[in-house]
DNA sequence: TTGATTTCTTAACCGAGGTCAATGAAAATG
DNA sequence: CATTTTCATTGACCTCGGTTAAGAAATCAA
């Protein structure tokens, strides 16, 4: 698939485009290619564009003692708005590539603009800001208060994809425990079966 | 202090009140005993009500196989807004009583008939709101990922009261950790000192 | 006050994650 | 392709919380 037709097929989830919307999504569209370890979003900063990840792996993380808290990952189609974007406050996480990726940035002029000429989109970006919170609210349950073994199964069945395209130490401090610590977990359960 | 005061004295702690607004408070007022033990809001229920807690202490716990996980306590001054009060759907926890108490009462009507009659008072309102908002995310970042030992610590700098006026074997529940392992830690603690 | 109930503490044993160190495998680099 | 760096696994040892069981201490009621 070509660059330009990600960002208009990521709208094809929720809404049928017509030819007119298709073009001018295209000529909006401000897409940029990063290299991994590229940084989208530094502690401290504040963030003037939130993120729709077309292709590749994106994570966000606080940076504790020089260690890394990986706190979310992004992949295909996972829109972001840092907490700064909404805010206006200096950001406390980071957010880089754990891939080489294609990511569609938005800015809230932009995005006024576009609703002001295309009304009929207002209900969709209510439907993303929706899922997003539930989204939120769904991980925070899951994973409060659960062992580690559990998460590690839980995100074998929920993201099954993170495990393959993500090293595993990144896994490990997502799941809040070391490396050393999830290659057992691995092996128990692998010895379980 | 005699009863009829206490919500008089809760305002007091924000704004300065004229005689006739306290005169119109005291009418107001709906103040319920309860006794140690009583439900407040039971899960499946919709609230009705919202709570302010004038004297005694109250928690908020889940079931779980029967037993409590305790999420929150709530003592004097502490006003609870039920998830099940704003969203009206079934609560997913119980509120129920620790000691004996004194718990003023809120419905919808009742106070947007308050806030009408005394716009000045839309201020304050906002102000708790936000406190409690605020008070939330603390509370939620504070206590993921640290270990049982330092929340337990935190606990005592942050809410030393609740530590004497509480059975253990809850704050144990309130700490995610086995009341075996609360006195150990304790003891820990107390050997190292 | 006394007896019953509730709450707290202690001990022994187990399992699981942290830490440190060593080794092997895989990936990046030139 | 060879070398260097990064990443994953394993073992030994330690700490800490869970579990079970027993008993002490505090609380409550008759």
């Amino acid at each position: 698939m070509s660059t330009e037709n990600l960002l208009v097929n990521y709208f094809s989830q929720y809404i049928t485009l017509s030819e007119e919307e298709v073009e001018i999504i295209r000529k909006e569209d401000i897409i940029r290619e990063y290299n991994k370890g590229d940084i989208l979003l530094r502690e401290g900063q504040i963030a003037k564009e939130c993120f729709l990840i077309l292709k590749g792996c994106v994570k966000r993380y606080y940076l504790e003692d020089g260690e890394e808290k990986i706190m979310e990952f992004y992949t295909e189609n996972d829109p972001i708005t840092p907490v700064s974007y909404s805010t206006k406050e200096p950001s406390k996480y980071y957010i880089s590539c754990v891939e080489p990726s294609i990511v569609s940035t938005g800015t809230e002029e932009r995005t006024q603009k576009f609703l002001q000429t295309f009304p009929r989109f207002v209900p969709i970006f209510v439907k993303i800001g929706d899922s997003i919170t539930a989204k939120r609210q769904v991980s925070l349950d899951s994973f409060k208060n659960l062992p580690p073994e559990i998460r590690y199964q839980k995100l074998q069945e929920n993201r099954p994809d993170l495990i393959n395209r993500v090293p595993q130490y990144m896994i490990a401090s997502y799941l809040g425990i070391q490396p050393e610590s999830l290659s057992r977990i691995r092996k128990r359960i692998w010895d379980s079966k």
